[in-house]
DNA sequence: CATGAATGAGTTTTCATTCAT
DNA sequence: GATGAATGAAAACTCATTCAT
């Protein structure tokens, strides 16, 4: 539950993942200093340092200092800086869509179930606060391929949010006072500035911040 | 409604500012191209510059073109690339101390006060959407001693904004159940996210967006 | 007999020296247009032009030109312009430490270990006038740590030297009428003042002026 | 008796000088914050700056700044950067010329002559480090013609002291068995060497240097 | 699989000097 | 006499990427 968690998963561009997941020994087997294999130490490496100095103040030398491997390494891993930031993307993405598709699916009423994914999201982007640093402020040094790819399933979890609202808005329970998209940026907004004012040794836990954000959304979307 | 307004004081670092307020004609004469002065000629490209690309994506070079001046002139009048951005922060940031100072000290109810507040920094927010994004994304930049300097002053416009919701706390109009300083920083998370979502050319203008989001934080206060 | 010999030494700034001490064939084979190493290559050019133009002077561009290889390379192997200077401070220095222990520490008279001693450091001197001139030229080019470091080492040197006249003196076979920490400055002023108006096409041999001065010497400290 | 001491005549490339020397009042009025006109306080922060940072390492905005005056000022008194080095050589070659003369003119016998005159050329240097510091390092700056200039001078000092040494042989009071050319270099490489060694406040007063390293060559001459 | 030497275009910054006022 | 804005060339250094081994 550190700053930054790599997930378990292995990019590897170049190979199919399907046959590595089984086999244990499939793993590469460079894996030097502690036991975890290159690509996780790599892509670990890169999101520390880029949360803790953006993107571009990064050199590809630091990664590779930090991950203890080789520039050969991480050239064989990942096909560029570029795609080292977009697999951290893919990861943040990925859970997160997750995430929200588990709570919005739950078979509860939708206050209930809207509660639940404005909550969710505030803890679990304080739990990786170094991707979501990354996230909300190295989007634009994706390359223009990328950062299309990265808009569009951000669109979709986007869209995944406002239905909920809008599901809401159609039963009576929450006011249509104000345009659902407008209120899912509302609120997103808030979960992206978290980066910036968050401290894990303040005053309140993960838990009750997303607590009191999930409240003012429900407050402000009351009829 | 431009994307960028640089103001009209003209940053001379080797000197006190006091002995050019006095006499108007002491701003350069050279204006080469157009009418504007170099220095304000230099500040409104690398704003916009750093809006579009980030700041390290920026190269100087870029800037004292767009500007139509030498690199020698950019290093006349701002000792580095990084005063440059401080100076855009500094514009944005007594610009918006000023506004807020204004509907604060107002005659008015909290309600209004407060209402009137958090609408007008939406609207000039939109109004200045370079400056924005400049300031969300790369207040990092900064080296440590300017950037110490930025947060004071950051901090004051928080505490000030956070004066009027424990006011209005206190009357009993606005609700407790969140501490002020999470809804301020509630607040805020929309108004920094403006420069990811909002297009002028949308659907919404500026003053819309302002007033529904100014509701949406009345709405979530409610008792 | 050449202007500026270069030594045998690979500088690896990352890297410690011991593992490549072993493995002779350690040395970079990449030797472009003559059979000597890219860094051999890069110390001799710098200290040809550090000699010629002074370390101001010399731009890092001549210096890859002239060695024929690119800026990167340069860097690749030393840490900055500064460290290429200190490379030639520290060859200069072993070399002569070496020596000076060498006679100093022969089986014979003081006399004539002070004597040769005192004509050995001209000869080595006139016959790497390249460095010479470097060393007492641009010490002070070097950053504080490594002047503090090239300072250590030459008052070591300094003091081993005196310690020659002291013993001399203690035999009652030199004057104690001057402190023998002068007498080595006196002395070795004239080896530094060498650079200045030895030419190799002059009338004296190398030797032929080692022998003068090292007679100046004995001849100022007889009782 | 500080480090530097900028001499009473005032360097004025433009003008002559002899209308000024007179008429107090001619001296340009310009003298902002002491007393001293504006060319001599330029030519004591050069030979301050140049002294304690090398040429190349002082740029003419530092000068003028620790001179209190503006860059049109210096470009005013002096052609260029370059004639600035050149007007401090010039000064201090004047000074040696005048006292070497004064001594080895004197009306005593020639060991008497010698000793008075190479002692006092350690004093002066002693008093006037700044000066010697620079001579002896920076004398490759000067451009082509200038260097030539001051190279002839030089000789002619050599040459004026060299006579000294060759009068007293020639008289059999000094010893033969040294060329009198080298003797000249040797002892003038001790006070060059004094700018690298002497420290006002060690043990020895400029004095008493002077003493030991007349003393010094004085025994090495002796037949 | 992995290395690390080498590239080359790029970066920010400095600075002596000029010139219109 | 003096100013200081502006120039333009050059400075040291960085870095993502490639490739022979």
């Amino acid at each position: 539950m550190g700053r930054s968690s790599v997930g378990n998963r292995v990019p590897r561009p170049t190979r199919t993942e399907s046959d590595t997941e089984r086999r244990v020994a499939a793993v590469p087997r460079t894996t030097d200093g502690d036991g975890t294999p290159v690509p996780q130490r790599l892509l670990a490496a890169a999101t520390r340092l880029f949360a803790e100095q953006g993107y571009d103040r990064t050199s590809v030398q630091e990664i590779v200092e930090a991950a203890g491997v080789t520039k050969g390494a991480l050239y064989h891993y990942f096909g560029s800086k570029d795609d080292l930031l977009h697999e951290v993307y893919a990861r943040v993405l990925r859970l997160q869509q997750e995430r929200l598709d588990h709570f919005a699916g739950a078979d509860e009423p939708i206050e209930k179930r809207l509660r639940g994914a404005a909550a969710d999201v505030v803890v679990t982007t304080i739990e990786n606060l170094d991707d979501a640093s990354i996230f909300f402020r190295s989007m634009h040094h994706l390359g223009p391929e990328k950062n299309k790819q990265v808009r569009a399933e951000r669109r979709r979890y986007h869209e995944r949010f406002r239905a909920l609202i809008e599901e809401g808005q159609r039963e009576g329970v929450f006011s249509t006072a104000t345009p659902a998209d407008l209120v899912v940026d509302y609120h997103f907004g808030s979960v992206h500035h978290l980066s910036t004012w968050y401290r894990p040794d303040g005053p309140l836990s993960p838990q009750e911040v997303a607590d009191h954000l999930a409240d003012l959304l429900l407050r402000a979307l009351r009829p």
